[in-house]
DNA sequence: AATTGATCCAACCGCCTGTAT
DNA sequence: GATACAGGCGGTTGGATCAAT
C-alpha cells in the first residue's frame, strides 16, 4: 500500500517504493518470521533482505512497539501509572528510560499516556504540566489516590477470591482483544498490607502536619512503601519512590490489579469548579465540568477532592 | 440514525549519538 | 579528525474509534 502522501511529501524515486502507514498482517508475519530466523538489529539490512517495502526505522518501530512478544497490551495499571508519575517527576520526558522500568511497556505508550492523560489534566487545571505546581498536585493528590486505588483493587481481589472470571480492561484495542485470554488472577497480595501502611502513613502525616505533607517523603518512603521482594534494584532510582518494581514477566503485584475493572470511581460529586478555583487563582470561568467531563474519565477518577484542594491551596499560599 | 467533536494510539519525522571506516 | 551510517529518542501527526448531541 503506497499512500498518496508519498508524492506530496516529495519522497525520492526510491522512497516512492516504500510503504507507509498501517502495517498489514502479511507485513507483520514477514517481519516476525525474518526476526525469528535472523534476530533483531541491522534494521536497514532487515528491511531490504526481508522483502518488506519499509524503512529500517519503520521495521524497528513496528517490532519494538507492537510485535515483540513481551509487549504488554491494555490499560496501564494504577501501579504503572504511579511509577510513571514518579519517574517522570525525576527524569522528565525521558520516555525510554522510564519505559525500562515498566516491563512490557514501550516508550511510545508511556509518552502517549503522558500526553493524553496527564497533560490533559494540566490543561483542565490551566497549569503548565511541567510546572512545580502541577508536580506538587500530582504528588499530593494523584499519587495517593493511585495508592488508594491499588489498595482497593487488592481488597477487591481478596473478596473476589478468584471465583469470578477477570473482567476485561476498558478501552482494549481490537488487537488486544484478539490475544489469548489472561490467566486467572493470582491469590491476594502480600504487598497490600504494605500499601495500606503507606496510605495510612500518608493520612497520618497529613492530619498531624497538614501544612507540610505535600513535600513529605513518607508517601513513598522505603519502609512504608510496598516492598514486594521480587523487584530488582533500580540503580539511580529516587529515594522517595517505589522501590523494587518487577522486571520479570510474572509479577504478581502488577498482575493483581491488571484484571480489575478500571471503572471504579472516586466520589467526585462534591467536586466543583469553585473548589478548583482556590488553586492559585486560576481562571475557571471557561472550565466547566459539563464541558470536559474530566471528573469522570479514568484518569481524573483517581484524584482530588475539596479538602485536598484546600490543603494544596494552603501550601501554595505558604510557599508564595 | 446521522453528525460532530473528542480522544486514543500507531506510525512517522527530524534530530542526536555512537560506531565504523 | 572527518565522514557515513545505523540506531535510538522525543515530538508530532493523522486515522480510527468512541461519546455526545
Amino acid at each position: 500500500m503506497s499512500t498518496p502522501k508519498n508524492a506530496a511529501y516529495g519522497y525520492g524515486e526510491e522512497d516512492a517504493e516504500l510503504r507507509r502507514g498501517p502495517w498489514t498482517v502479511e507485513e507483520d508475519t514477514l517481519l516476525i518470521h525474518y526476526i525469528a530466523c535472523h534476530g533483531e538489529g541491522r534494521w536497514n539490512l532487515l528491511a531490504k533482505s526481508s522483502g518488506l517495502k519499509r524503512t529500517g526505522k519503520s521495521c524497528r518501530l513496528r517490532w519494538l512497539n507492537y510485535l515483540k512478544p513481551d509487549v504488554k497490551r491494555g490499560n496501564l495499571t494504577p501501579e504503572e501509572q504511579l511509577l510513571i508519575l514518579e519517574l517522570h517527576s525525576k527524569w522528565g520526558n525521558r520516555w525510554s528510560k522510564i519505559a525500562q522500568h515498566l516491563p512490557g511497556r514501550t516508550d511510545n505508550e508511556i509518552k502517549n499516556y503522558w500526553r493524553t492523560r496527564v497533560q490533559k489534566q494540566a490543561r483542565h487545571l490551566k497549569i503548565d504540566a511541567n510546572s512545580m505546581m502541577f508536580r506538587d498536585a500530582i504528588r499530593c493528590f494523584w499519587m495517593p489516590r493511585l495508592l488508594q486505588k491499588m489498595e482497593e483493587s487488592s481488597s477487591a481481589m481478596k473478596t473476589q477470591n478468584s471465583s469470578t472470571p477477570p473482567s476485561t480492561p476498558l478501552n482494549q484495542t481490537s488487537q488486544a482483544s484478539a490475544l489469548p485470554p489472561p490467566p486467572p488472577p493470582p491469590p491476594p497480595l502480600e504487598g497490600s498490607l504494605r500499601i495500606s501502611k503507606a496510605i495510612n502513613s500518608f493520612d497520618h502525616e497529613k492530619n498531624s502536619n497538614p501544612g507540610n505533607y505535600c513535600t513529605s517523603p513518607s508517601i513513598f518512603s522505603s519502609d512504608s512503601m510496598m516492598s514486594i521482594s521480587k523487584f530488582p534494584e533500580i540503580s539511580d532510582y529516587p529515594a522517595t519512590s517505589l522501590h523494587n518494581f518487577d522486571n520479570s514477566d510474572y509479577n504478581p503485584f502488577l498482575r493483581s490489579s491488571f484484571y480489575v475493572d478500571n471503572c471504579g470511581s472516586y466520589d467526585m460529586d462534591d467536586f466543583n469548579m469553585s473548589a478548583m478555583s482556590v488553586m492559585g487563582g486560576y481562571e475557571t470561568s471557561d472550565c466547566h465540568m459539563a464541558e470536559s467531563n474530566w471528573a469522570y474519565d479514568d484518569m481524573a477518577e483517581s484524584i482530588w477532592n475539596i479538602d485536598e484542594l484546600w490543603q494544596f491551596r494552603k501550601l501554595q499560599d505558604r510557599n508564595i
